[in-house]
DNA sequence: CACTTCGTCTCGTTCAGCGATACGCTGCGG
DNA sequence: CCGCAGCGTATCGCTGAACGAGACGAAGTG
């Protein structure tokens, strides 16, 4: 549930064009745009053109792409290339314990998005991507960052309705709850296939100064394998000494 | 050496905006946006408020900074995104390898644009950031590019100035040329403390199926203890190794 | 207190953006 | 071979969104 931009003016328009790219297409065609977006063609069309001439977007064969323009201005965004680079050593030192899929992921509304994903040859093929989102309730990340926020956040997602993503997503809110409250107890989270079949994960949150924990880190593998248990002292280790290194450097929210 | 946006048109502007934040600075206020963009107080102030509402800006106590919704659109720009999808591996090995700060380029005009970024606690300081610019001829990665180019760009550069960035930078065009020379009958490139003082380096191309390379990957480290030589194996192999398997999935540019 | 700097807001003008419409091209089915 | 549909592109008046000069209060500074 990304906000709807205001269709009103000029720029809300173009951001919309922006945002009707989806991970998976290599190349957009006009009228496919123009389906997603619901605008008229000739808007479409002049803008797309002006996104092209301040190097948002770029022309290939089979219609329009984000251009490489975008990716530098999106790597400038403050927060999460301040986190990235003090968080990678730990990232990487946590990579080469486990050698697994080493996630960071940050809260926005009730949705993990993802700051980076890092993984060796034998990763499991998980639907995250960096930079990607997914909904608080069914990932590892997600419940740790859920289980120390505010109890005003917590009830909003536990009062929502919590999407289905596989046959074992937790969608009855009292199991969640308790779960919630056994990661307070413990301090890492689990996800056993609730986002993606033959996906397991565990997660740790990255605690700051004020109430809302900064960002969580989680290591997740395929389920055939993979045993979350075994990883849970080298998730806490590294989520906390990330959070202790923020903390002293005074990286609030 | 940015190109300069439309100004007649908001779009234009908008960008302008955007563009003129820089890695370093948490907040800009609105005075100074005005200052580094030449644009009108009242402009700056009306875009920055539309800005904000469709999520490519959040303000903050200071003034206003880009906002992870940016982060999110510029992680889906398509180039670079499945790239660094299926070359994180071999960053990764390349990483466990050398234990040395690791990065992963790709050409943009006259400079080298760092997809990729990975290094542990003890990597050397270096200029360079994920997302982040710098000349192709003072940077191993720059000039393993430059090397395996097509001539033509190799002219444009050589017969340009050749910015000084430290005294160690090769700003004459000869002495260059002949290392780019030396670069294709090795495979390998070097850098010392070109770019950055105390910053030393080696670099091989990642070749594909065109005559221009699609990126390169280098190991860094700091002069006083790095031996770049003792990674030409390593580096040589990661880029040969990801170029194969690129070439395989036949990602062109 | 005088002066500057900053953020915000107003307002009349005007031109950039709007969308209906048309056109040429391509591919496809009849 | 023709007809049609879908696509990208171009045209063109109309209109309201964007423009920038300027006013204003707040906050800081000497």
């Amino acid at each position: 549930m990304t906000g709807p931009a205001d269709l009103d003016t000029v720029l809300g328009k173009a951001v919309t064009i922006l945002r009707a790219f989806r991970a998976e297409d290599r190349a957009v065609s006009l009228a496919e745009l123009v389906r997603r977006t619901g605008l008229h063609k000739a808007t479409v069309h002049r803008l797309s053109g002006d996104l092209v001439a301040n190097r948002l977007l770029e022309r290939v064969d089979g219609g329009y792409r984000l251009s490489g323009g975008l990716f530098e201005l999106g790597m400038l965004a403050s927060l999460e290339r301040s986190l990235l680079e003090v968080a990678m050593p730990f990232l990487q030192d946590l990579y080469e314990r486990t050698h697994e899929t080493v996630h960071l992921g940050v809260r926005e509304g009730h949705d993990v998005v993802y700051v980076a994903k890092i993984g060796g040859h034998r990763q499991a093929k998980a639907p995250s991507r960096t930079g990607g989102r997914m909904p608080l309730h069914c990932t590892a990340i997600g419940k740790a960052l859920l289980a120390y926020a505010g109890a005003g956040l917590r009830r909003e997602v536990l009062s929502g309705p919590l999407e289905r993503r596989t046959p074992h997503t937790v969608v009855a809110p009292g199991i969640l709850r308790r779960q919630l409250q056994r990661v307070t107890e413990t301090g890492v989270a689990f996800e056993q296939e609730e986002s993606a079949v033959g996906l397991v994960c565990v997660a740790a949150p990255v605690l700051g100064r004020g109430d809302e924990p900064l960002a969580a880190i989680s290591v997740a593998g395929p389920s055939h394998r993979f045993r979350p248990e075994g990883h849970v002292t080298a998730v806490r280790a590294a989520a906390a000494a990330l959070g202790s290194t923020l903390r002293r450097r005074d990286l609030l929210r």
